[in-house]
DNA sequence: GCTCCTGTTTGATTTTGATCAAGCAAATGC
DNA sequence: GCATTTGCTTGATCAAAATCAAACAGGAGC
């Protein structure tokens, strides 16, 4: 942090973009130093609050994002308004479809954050030669097609108590990797998000949630603050042995 | 088959995989002769018949495959039993997780198969020197993850009758897309097989395929042969408008 | 021919989660 | 202060799909 961009430059070009500053372990970790002060010169930092739309389905693709801060939902939904959480992003994970124009799902903010928008563009130019840079991307597609597959096996397959159990202890491990403690935290999402992640409705994942506390599974405070007295407990009732 | 490896050896460098010949458009097709020819080294046709399992979750990634003709099932399988299907992949579609050595999901021949099995290491280090083919892995990666997500849709917010109509539709448009008349075809899963696709019981997909038969929007033979009068009504009764 | 499978269908009943409907508490506006 | 809104919970009822159970049809083996 007491490092300045221009401190260490040869001819003061920077090494971080100037939008994001490359904290976050992005795409731009990627990138030699021209390359990210190209991108850099299309990059803005930009604070959503939660609800903020990124990109709306079916929406044409004319930026990329890295998370900086906060949690984005990617969702879709169907013609009559029913809707479906497909992935949850966390910092430091790329928004974004490479190769297709066209989004096929939505992204918005789900708790206030930051990210940091780049041309695509741009970044499809760099792509095509940097050979580390799409490794990483590819990287990044594996990841997200590894979490939709565990979920899929949630949505297909596990009862209500199952899915809410499992959405705890989803958010239980993503949402502050860093920290040590993992067992108390505020829910990134509302009741009726939950419900669209899980494929059910705000009441059923209420009476779960009761269900859960009663049991003393976890407790819960302020309907947001969530802590896990038993992690292992939990996961047994996510139904992961 | 009658062009023999040894006569198109030596001096004359083959262009195509011995093993596969790369009639399918799989990843050989992103390879320069010379590539093909190391990877060819290390490639094995192989038959399976339906039900063979490919690789099994949890153990080590020693291969990748290509399909050539038929159709594989990923599965992912709880403690207890409970099985959920979270994709299908059909000619000419790559199998295998780069960069991880232990899969996360079974991967099984769901209709008699070919595929083409060729060596993780070699295909690895192949990887780190051509851009273009991981360039290849990675819109592959993106297609299955577009599908995914696609399924998730359908897994947490269909009924019955639409998850049904859904997969019947996802079978017409995959099963032989070089086709000109899509709207006949086998099946290539068992019922069992069908409910762990769509998360739900062998009955319940029955009592679909009935009351489907019933209405007129699809036809059956044999149990296996579907014939789709018509797809828009079809893709209606999917849900997708 | 027959019997034994296996995969599928159909029927009766139960269960789970959805729906419909209040009620409640904290936050917001006047 | 009080009314309103918003997000969540709780209760009563309903419907969709699961479960339990039986029957059926086509093949494989004898």
């Amino acid at each position: 942090m007491e490092i300045r961009r221009q401190d260490i430059h040869s001819s003061d070009v920077p090494v971080v973009c100037k939008a994001c500053e490359a904290r976050h372990g992005g795409v731009c970790a990627a990138l030699s130093p021209d390359q990210l002060l190209e991108l850099s010169k299309h990059s803005t930092r930009q604070r959503l609050e939660a609800g903020t739309e990124v990109i709306g389905q079916g929406e044409t693709v004319t930026n990329y994002s890295n998370i900086i801060r906060g949690v984005v939902k990617l969702t879709k939904v169907m013609a009559d308004g029913r809707q479906q959480i497909v992935g949850l992003q966390f910092a430091p994970d790329f928004i974004g479809r490479p190769f297709l124009t066209e989004s096929a799902i939505a992204a918005e903010a789900a708790t206030d954050s930051e990210i940091c928008n780049f041309s695509r563009g741009v970044l499809d130019r760099l792509v095509k030669n940097a050979p580390e840079l799409e490794h990483k991307l590819h990287r990044q597609a594996l990841k997200e097609l590894d979490e939709a597959r565990d979920w899929m096996l949630t949505l297909g397959r596990k009862s209500a108590q199952e899915k809410v159990a499992s959405f705890l202890y989803l958010i239980a491990t993503h949402i502050d990797p860093e920290s040590v403690d993992t067992s108390s935290f505020d829910l990134p999402l509302s009741r009726a998000d939950i419900a669209d992640f899980l494929g059910l409705t705000i009441e059923t994942v209420s009476r779960q949630f009761t269900k859960l506390r009663k049991e003393n599974v976890i407790h819960i405070e302020n309907n947001r603050h969530v802590t896990i007295p038993d992690m292992d407990r939990l996961m047994r009732y996510a139904g992961n042995d």
